[in-house]
Parts: C-alpha cells; sequence; structure tokens
DNA sequence: TTAAATCGAAAGTATTACTATCGATTATGT
DNA sequence: ACATAATCGATAGTAATACTTTCGATTTAA
C-alpha cells in the first residue's frame, strides 16, 4: 500500500531511496519544529548530515515540498475516507463519518512507514493553506498540483449529492467544512476567541455534521 | 472619520505623513501585483523613489506591513457593518446584512482616503490568513494585533446569540462563515472545482445565511 | 565489469531582510 | 527670525536565503 503523488511535484521520488525517506521524513519534523517559513533545506541539510545540493535533486524548492506533503496527506486521508465509508449503506452515515474523519484527532508518533501521520496532521493544519495562496496557484493547478486534496473533496460532495441531489452546493458545503474543520482546530490552539470548540474532536465533528445536514436538508422541506 | 489601527505594529503612524500614505497605497497596489512572497521593501522603495531605509522607518517588517493593512480592513469592515445594522431591530436579519456585508464585492478604485479598498479586499483574501499562519501568532496575539479581526467576529457572533441564546457555537459559526466566504471567493477564481458559486455575491451570502439560520435554528427545534 | 546512477563536497550568485550612520532639508515652537 | 527637533535620502554593510554548478568518489544494475 503507497500514497501516490502527483510525480511532477518532485525531481526524484523520495520514496525511491533512503535519503528519499529522510527527507520527508525530517522535513516534516523540521517544519512541525520551527514553521514553514522559518525552515529552509540549509537546516534540513544539517539535521540530515548532508548537504542542500542533494535535496535539491529531490525538489526544486520548498513550496514544491510542502506541495508533496500535502499531497501525500490528502491521498492518505482520501484511502482512509474510502476505507471507513466503505459498505455503508446510509448516505448521512457515510457524511458522519467523511466528517468524523476529516476533523479525527492523530497522535503524534502515529506512523505509516517513515512518515509521523501526527506531525503531518498539525503541519497540513497551519501550512497547507500556503500550498495554494500564492500567486503561482493558477500554474500548480494546471499542472495538476491540488488533484489529491480535490479527490478528497470530490468524495465528500458526492456523499452529499447522494443525502440529496438536489442540493446545488455540495462543493462549496465541503470545502466550507474541511476548511472549516482545520481552522477551528487552529484557532482552538491560538485564537481561541474564534472558537467555542477546544480540542474537542467529538464536539467539532458533530457541530460540522449538524451544519452539514441541516444544510442540505433545508432545499428539501 | 479614521480607522484604528493597534500602535504597536506601526513603528512611526503612516497616517502621520505623506510618505506614510504613499507606503500604504502603494504597497496594497504592489502586493496585489506580485502577491506577498514576491513583495519586497525593496521593491516598494523603488517604485516610491525613496529608500528601503525609510520605510522601515514606519515597518520593521514586510508580516507588520500586512498585519497593519488587514487590521485597517477588518477595522473598516466592523464599521461598515455597525453601520448597515444599526436600527434593524430583527437579528434575523442583522445577520442577513452582516453576511452580506461580509460578502459583498468591493470594485477596484473604490477609494477611502488613500486606500484602494478594491484591492484591499482581495488582499484580505489572499493574503490575510498568513497574518496568523505563523510560529509567531501567540506573540501577536498577546500583542492583540487580532484585535480587529476578533472585534468583527464578536459582532457577528452578537448577532447570532441574539438570534438563538440556547445556541453554544456562535464564535465557531461566525469565523466558519467569515473564513468560509472568502475561502470561496479565492476557489471562484483559483480552484473552481472546490466551489459552486462563481462570482456571484448574491448567492454567496445567501447560501451562508441560508447555512447560518438553519444552523443556528436546529437547536430551538 | 562497465556504464549509469547517486551522493557529498565545495564554491559561487543574486536577492532578501534587515541595521547603522550621516548629512541635508523641512517643520515647529518661541 | 532662530534654534531645535523631526524627517528623509543616501550609502554601506551583514547574515541568511534560495538556489545552481561542477567534480569526483562510491554504489548499484545490466
Amino acid at each position: 500500500m503507497q500514497i501516490q503523488v502527483n510525480e511532477k511535484i518532485f525531481l526524484k521520488d523520495p520514496n525511491s531511496s533512503e535519503l528519499g525517506k529522510k527527507i520527508i521524513a525530517n522535513s516534516i519534523a523540521l517544519i512541525d519544529e520551527m514553521g514553514l517559513e522559518s525552515f529552509t533545506f540549509r537546516k534540513l541539510a544539517l539535521k540530515l548530515e548532508t548537504t542542500e545540493s542533494s535535496i535539491y535533486r529531490y525538489f526544486e524548492s520548498k513550496h514544491k515540498l510542502l506541495l508533496y506533503l500535502t499531497s501525500w496527506y490528502w491521498g492518505w486521508l482520501e484511502y482512509h475516507l474510502v476505507f471507513s465509508t466503505a459498505n455503508i449503506s446510509s448516505a448521512e452515515e457515510r457524511l458522519k463519518v467523511a466528517i468524523k474523519v476529516v476533523s479525527m484527532d492523530i497522535p503524534n508518533n502515529e506512523m505509516f512507514g517513515h512518515i509521523d501521520l501526527g506531525l503531518l496532521n498539525k503541519i497540513v493544519i497551519s501550512e497547507s493553506s500556503k500550498a495554494y495562496l500564492t500567486k503561482l496557484v493558477d500554474d500548480a493547478n494546471k499542472e495538476g498540483f491540488y488533484a489529491g486534496y480535490k479527490r478528497l473533496a470530490a468524495r465528500v460532495s458526492e456523499i452529499i449529492k447522494d443525502l440529496n441531489p438536489e442540493f446545488e452546493f455540495a462543493n462549496t458545503l465541503t470545502s466550507t467544512i474541511i476548511e472549516g474543520i482545520h481552522h477551528q482546530k487552529y484557532f482552538a490552539e491560538h485564537l481561541p476567541s474564534l472558537t467555542d470548540i477546544s480540542n474537542n474532536t467529538v464536539v467539532l465533528a458533530q457541530f460540522y455534521t449538524d451544519m452539514a445536514i441541516s444544510t442540505i436538508k433545508q432545499n428539501t422541506l
């Protein structure tokens, strides 16, 4: 079982070598530790006892590395979502599970191969929007760099459309929920006056589930 | 009528001199044009036919300048919100107006003194989250750098609580709406598969109004 | 066993994000 | 009208960033 990432994101597949895997594993730890702004390939090279040029053989920039990490995360989450919702016939139940999957906390040190899912989840919460909030979005989008996120969102939207085929805003509702969940987690930790939900995954999922269902169903009434 | 910004954000009030005002006006234009990442004080100085050191007398960093611009925007929007909702007795109507205010499009060249509100609105949509998605959030928050955003959010939350005093998630719903509206606008322009609303402020406001009201009222049923 | 791939070492470049100093001009208060 | 303070521009300098290039040694694969 391997998560696929758009091949144009990297120069050389980090999964194809030990150094590549070390780059991924340690970049996650370093970005989490110091934030994307302070993170540099130089610091990563120092940590790995290798050189900048070796890292540049895998990723042409820090931004591409971020795209890799976030794409990988969305790929993993999609896999997790598909797995969790398989064999559930009720669309409402599938939506509940989907929201639970997106909002779940992942403990640190929960490993998937060499990747620390807990840390990666933290990075996605605080850094992933920087992957698309850039002047180069449109080019990156053309290259398919956001396909992972879009696939996940499309899965959730499908469930919503199953629930109410008349509902016209499945994509809008989906992105509102996914981004909303991440924002609430970030706010809970750093800007608590902007949220009412402090580190309680169950309540968080419940809120967005209730919000989703009442929004979806209102058109049915 | 002047919008107030936390004085610790700047070294010298840009409103106190011609150069200061030129810095604000032109930084908005430049950031819009090239994005925050490519924007530098050097480029701004060149445009203004002044020097980097002169700009540094007003703002100690690009990040502080971004904080200034976004704070100013939230201040202006709060003023606009208060003005628009005054004398409306129905809480539901006030919420509708509030969402309309947050989601309205502002035409380019709509000026408020030397500030182009249309461009500033664009910057807020694509760059404002970078003001808090940083390792220094907690320090910045302690200094009160996000007070403008919080005040606006608190206003909206108040309306929601007026509508249903039993509703426990006013802050969460508010931030979900504000961030959601900005995301939808950004997605409409750059990642259209993530939204269903393409450049239609009326539909956008309608969606979030419906979502808000059905979410708020479900607890009442 | 030979060619290809991989990595480390070293050096170099343009740009960024500042800081510091100094002198000329302009505005302010008396 | 005159001293003083504030403001700005000019210049220079620094450490770090975000790369790129070249070269040689070693490891791997055909």
